[in-house]
DNA sequence: TTTTAGGGCTTTTTT
DNA sequence: AGCCCTAAAA
């Protein structure tokens, strides 16, 4: 059985793959098999010995966290129960929902989102008096959660401090007040209070160190001071600690992350091993040396150049339009063309853009040709006010009502409580020191209220206490319905929005179809163990690879993601690098790297486009090309002119798009077939998936095991 | 006092 | 498309 490792891995591969004890860093480039050794390494750490319970796999989405699960669970076979692995953000919540209580809040948190944590710097601002136009709430926010993040890093601060910086640190005083008034934490807060926690109660800290004796962290390149500092406090006996990343495709520095933490692991953790991989399994070799051909124009890039067996493949096209629309025509036209010639499905490919305002062009045009797309995040679902709304409804049923929540619906639909009213019940609630919903509750002894605003204070207060009395019985999704009904919401909807009620309407059903599955497999966790899940998705998590749809999305969202063709769009100054990076060395290298990760993705054919103007703002303005263009195919000036007419639609590039092949493995079995594993014994071929990451069989054995087999290990499967 | 209608502003990337 | 502001209607 050991021969899965050997059979599967490269040589590098499995060094890393084999190396039990003490700190390892997998510098792994784009496409190497980096999720390949993560879990083959946790597989093999099971096979030794090491109970799965001990092991903790850290990522970045959910998605990456249940796809690693998944390949785990595939590699051991049925019985075994998987190792731990979520994102950082979930692992907090999940320590903070047991020993939050050791901190001073109550344990039944809410976690507020961006835009529930913008609201609550508002009000942190509007009760200090501070206006709005000297420091903007957004700034505001974006300061706090900076300085949140960095404080823990470095507690040596400098001591000199600007007006600004002490207004700022008044304001973030005042905001976390209000969190914690409303027994409420940010995503910055579920790394950093564990942290603190662990600090201030090392009986604590010490049981999570015995409990998670190995440690697997991915994308290690995008890790910030606090994940940093949460990981070393984990590992910090036992030494166990495998990083695996690459700092070439370290994107998120506006976010905090330093790349840092990976150029000095070595130094970090004193005995490292170190593997490189630089094999690459994706893509073909053009393609590769256009993305080696503009990271090595970053004057911090780790010495590695990808390789690749996959043969010298399409040459990478690019596409200058004269506009916006221009664009949009030629990625339609390139799409149809994959799809008719290039033998893929529309699934098979994906456009990326820099940002999210640029996918709306793409989509009329796709619209307008009939091209099936998707878009993967954006302003997206759970972003959208009716689903907000409902969700607020359910964190005041969930949890001790929090203002945020509260002052979202409950005048939404309207029920005669504005802004007067209001008012008074926030005074109110400032002067007994209780929550707006207490306030409201007592809405009787607040004299200066009308009665109109009493009764309708009143007669809000009862529906909600009578939907948190339903909430002991009724299944969530259940409770939800009841509740869109009784406050009239559709109703609402046709009122103000009497063009997308419909729509809007749709949107809340789904909320209430996720609820119910989420019940389906979570029946012990409740109304609360949704919220909870719901606060801690992304776009990315939520996006399925089932439709055969061509996927728009921007280039972070493709971190991590492969598909048969590409296309990047908008590659001009201002754009992609973006204006806002232009400026600074660091952050123009760290758009350099974003566009890296964005070619990398593609598998056997990639194509770049720009446009000489496009509309911005409602204005036309016109850009430079983008300098990464001829970073990537290393033109010289008079070069240019004559590369450039070479178009999509000249012959010679259209026997760019070969037919498919190299990632194709022969299978001696298609659906239906019977087959036998070593194992398992005999059964029957369910389905063959392939595409998407790894070509995934599903066969029903005799006996009713349904086994999900990953590529290496079907290898074993006969024809019976 | 609350609601409604209309205009301005925004958007870089996100757990 | 959503949010915030203002002015006027209900």
């Amino acid at each position: 059985m050991t021969s899965i490792f050997e059979e599967n891995l490269n040589p590098h591969q499995l060094e890393a793959v084999k190396h039990i004890d003490g700190p390892l860093l997998v510098v792994a480039g784009a496409g190497s098999g980096k999720t390949r050794v993560i879990t083959y390494r946790m597989a093999y750490l099971i096979y030794q010995g090491i109970p799965a319970s001990r092991i903790l796999g850290l990522t970045f989405t959910n998605k990456a966290a249940d796809e690693m699960r998944d390949r785990v669970s595939c590699l051991l076979g049925r019985p075994l129960p998987p190792p731990l692995v979520r994102t950082f953000h979930s692992f907090g919540a999940r320590i903070l929902r047991d020993e939050i209580h050791h901190l001073g809040y109550k344990s039944r948190f809410v976690i507020y989102d961006e835009a529930d944590s913008l609201r609550a710097v508002k009000e942190a601002l509007e009760s200090l008096k501070i206006k709005e136009d000297f420091v903007s709430p957004k700034q505001a926010r974006v300061a706090i959660s900076k300085q949140k993040n960095e404080v823990t890093l470095d507690r040596s601060l400098p001591l000199r401090k600007s007006s600004y910086q002490i207004q700022l640190r008044v304001v973030s005083e005042a905001y976390h007040d209000i969190l914690k008034r409303n027994n409420a934490v940010d995503f910055d807060d579920l790394l950093i209070l564990p942290l603190k926690l662990f600090e201030d109660h090392p009986r604590i800290l010490k049981r999570y160190q015995d409990r998670y004796l190995y440690l697997l962290v991915d994308e290690y390149q995008d890790t910030n001071a606090p994940q940093y500092r949460l990981i070393k406090m984990l590992c910090r006996k036992h030494k166990n600690i495998c990083v695996v990343g690459d700092p070439d495709q370290s994107i998120y520095r506006w976010r905090g992350s330093d790349i840092r933490n990976i150029l000095n692991f070595e130094k970090d953790f004193p005995g490292t091993k170190k593997v490189v991989l630089e094999q690459n399994y994706r893509s073909t070799t053009l393609i590769l040396d256009a993305a080696n051909s503009l990271i090595q124009r970053n004057e911090h890039h780790t010495t590695k150049k990808l390789w690749s067996e996959l043969g010298e493949g399409a040459k990478v096209e690019y596409l200058p339009a004269k506009d916006h629309e221009e664009e949009a025509e030629f990625v339609t036209e390139v799409v149809q063309h994959l799809v008719r010639e290039g033998e893929l499905r529309h699934r098979d490919i994906a456009v990326f853009y820099r940002t999210h305002a640029q996918s709306r062009v793409l989509e009329e045009y796709l619209l307008a040709e009939d091209v099936p797309y998707v878009v993967v995040g954006g302003p997206g679902f759970y972003g959208r006010k009716e689903v907000k709304d409902i969700l607020a409804y359910l964190r005041i049923i969930a949890y001790d009502p929090d203002d945020i929540s509260f002052l979202r619906i409950v005048n939404v639909p309207r029920r005669g409580i504005g802004k007067v009213t209001l008012d008074k019940l926030v005074a109110a609630s400032r002067e007994k020191g209780v929550s707006l919903y207490e306030a409201a509750k007592d809405a009787e002894s607040v004299e200066s209220l009308s009665s109109a605003g009493k009764r309708a204070a009143a007669s809000f207060v009862k529906m909600i206490e009578e939907f948190r009395e339903k909430a002991e019985s009724l299944p969530p999704h259940k409770l939800a319905e009841k509740l869109v009904n009784r406050v009239g919401y559709f109703d609402m909807l046709k009122k103000d929005f009497p063009e997308s009620a419909d729509d809007r309407m749709d949107n809340l059903w789904e909320l209430l179809d996720t609820m119910q599955s989420f019940h389906k497999e979570n029946p012990s966790s409740g109304l609360e163990g949704f919220l909870e899940r719901i606060s801690l998705i992304s776009d990315i998590d939520t996006w399925e690879d089932k439709d055969n749809r061509v996927n728009l999305m921007t280039v972070h969202n493709s971190k991590g993601l492969e598909f048969d063709a590409v296309i990047i769009v908008g590659l001009e100054e201002g754009i992609f690098p973006h204006a806002n990076s232009l400026e600074d060395p660091e952050r123009l290298e760290e758009e350099r790297r974003l566009c890296y990760v964005g070619m990398t993705r593609a598998k056997r054919f990639l194509c770049i486009t720009s446009a000489e103007s496009r509309l911005r703002h409602g204005l036309f303005v016109e850009n430079e090309e983008s300098r990464f263009i001829s970073e990537i195919f290393g033109w010289e000036e008079d070069l240019r002119e004559e590369e450039a007419h070479l178009r999509f639609h000249d012959k010679k590039a259209e026997q760019k798009v070969a037919g498919r092949g190299q990632d194709v493995r022969t299978l001696d079995f298609c659906e239906g077939d019977r087959v036998a594993h070593p194992t398992f014994g005999e059964g029957t071929v369910v389905s063959i998936e392939r595409g998407y990451g790894e070509t995934l069989v599903r066969v029903l054995f005799d006996g009713d095991t349904e086994a999900r087999l990953l590529c290496p290990t079907f290898a074993h499967l006969r024809k019976a």
